[in-house]
DNA sequence: TCTATATAACTGACCAGTCAGTTACTAACA
DNA sequence: TGTTAGTAACTGACTGGTCAGTTATATAGA
């Protein structure tokens, strides 16, 4: 099978060469053929030899990059999800005044990744896998749920600090708050298309949860701080 | 390997038989078998000649009474869950009187059966596998999730009909109820113990939930209706 | 005796990871 | 400006092992 990254600079004289020497772009592309993989079959399922020929290489070539599928997953999960967790995180360090509207935007923004990104299959991937490789489990749980967790963490201390929110047990209420995001990436990966069920609406369960959240989280202010249809 | 389930009347003369038709007893042991070996193991990873051995029998006695794999899965979810839906589903609809103490239930129910028994592996296995059994997906979707759903959304219904909740959009309402209990479930299956962290408390979380519907789902009612902790 | 029930050896297919060999490129030297 | 070692990048056939499902054979029980 030709590569699918042909010489971008084809040689003037005879036939192209049968492969070249891509040292710099090899990993990316194998990272992503792999996450193609990955997402369509689940860890165990994929077969590098189908990754290799997505990527343009051959199997033996993985293995000058990555020291096993297990690492390869790895840089997978890195390469998904950090950009978006270092976004999340500075969105909420740099960000100044009231906290339930930062919250907010994080929501909408992950709830849209998880509506049109491919980022979506991680969770489930890392929770299929989690019994028969440990390791992966703690390697998610450490460079991932720790750290989301923190961001939305922080967001609720200082907001109740600040009195916005109301006192409330911290770690639960974070748990409370990403279910629902969690909850919708399995769902678009797992059973969408199932059953003849029409696609689940994220972004409009995003919003529902929104608004509940403001009721749940917010101290009460006297005015009809909450949707619409409230009291009178 | 002799029989785990070995002669329960023993011959009185000679030698026991090596083995012995047990044709009523054989499916719902193996069922049990492929229960503990499924919820260790995963669906792919579980081996047939594991089920066969904790069951007492040879793998091709397994073939007598299931005939793939697949279809043994399903008789484990079956197993699992059917009871505890049927459960669920009469109490929901003998009950009169205020919903939301009956949510209340409902949920205590299901926190306690995920904390508590094996059962809480089984959404972690179909959504594992979904990708690459989709007819499983559809199978649980359509006998667990649908019905599910079916309970939970009754009960909606019939509190906004009596003015007890609030008008709400129902279908998201349901998915945001029921969240936390799949997260509860993914977490104690694939995340408890890792890292070293203390395992999650599912009641003290189901607490802080049900606190927090109760804000959300109940009409105002002028009085305190709400925690404890709110205004004068 | 007859046969439903059970066994255990077998088959065929799959695949992660290895490694001996091949090729594209480089730079030292003519 | 060739030419030619030298080497890093790459290939693909192979190994060793796994496991779902099948089948020839044996025996419990009627």
């Amino acid at each position: 099978m030709p590569s699918r990254h042909p010489n971008p600079d084809p040689a003037p004289d005879g036939d192209p060469p049968r492969w070249r020497r891509r040292k710099d772009a090899r990993p990316q592309e194998i990272v992503a053929a792999a996450m193609e993989v990955f997402a369509e079959r689940g860890f165990a399922a994929a077969r590098l030899e189908e990754v290799a020929a997505r990527a343009g290489v051959s199997k033996g070539t993985l293995y000058l990059y990555f020291p096993s599928k297990e690492e390869l997953f790895k840089a997978v999960i890195r390469a998904a999800i950090l950009p978006n967790l270092e976004q999340a995180e500075a969105m909420v360090a740099s960000a100044g005044g009231p906290c339930f509207p930062l919250l907010e935007r994080l929501l909408r923004m992950v709830a849209r990744l998880i509506a049109t990104t491919r980022m979506a299959v991680i969770p489930r991937l890392v929770i299929a896998e989690a019994g028969n490789f440990p390791e992966l489990a703690a390697f998610y749980h450490h460079e991932v749920i720790r750290r989301g967790f923190g961001v939305v963490s922080a967001l609720l201390w200082r907001g109740i600090g600040s009195g916005e929110f109301r006192p409330m047990p911290v770690d639960p209420s974070v748990r409370l708050i990403v279910a629902p995001l969690l909850m919708s990436a399995v769902w678009r990966t797992s059973f969408d298309g199932v059953d003849g069920e029409p696609p689940l609406d994220v972004p409009a369960l995003m919003e529902v949860h929104i608004d509940n959240l403001r009721r749940v989280l917010l101290r009460d202010t006297g005015d009809g701080a909450g949707a619409g249809d409230g009291a009178p």
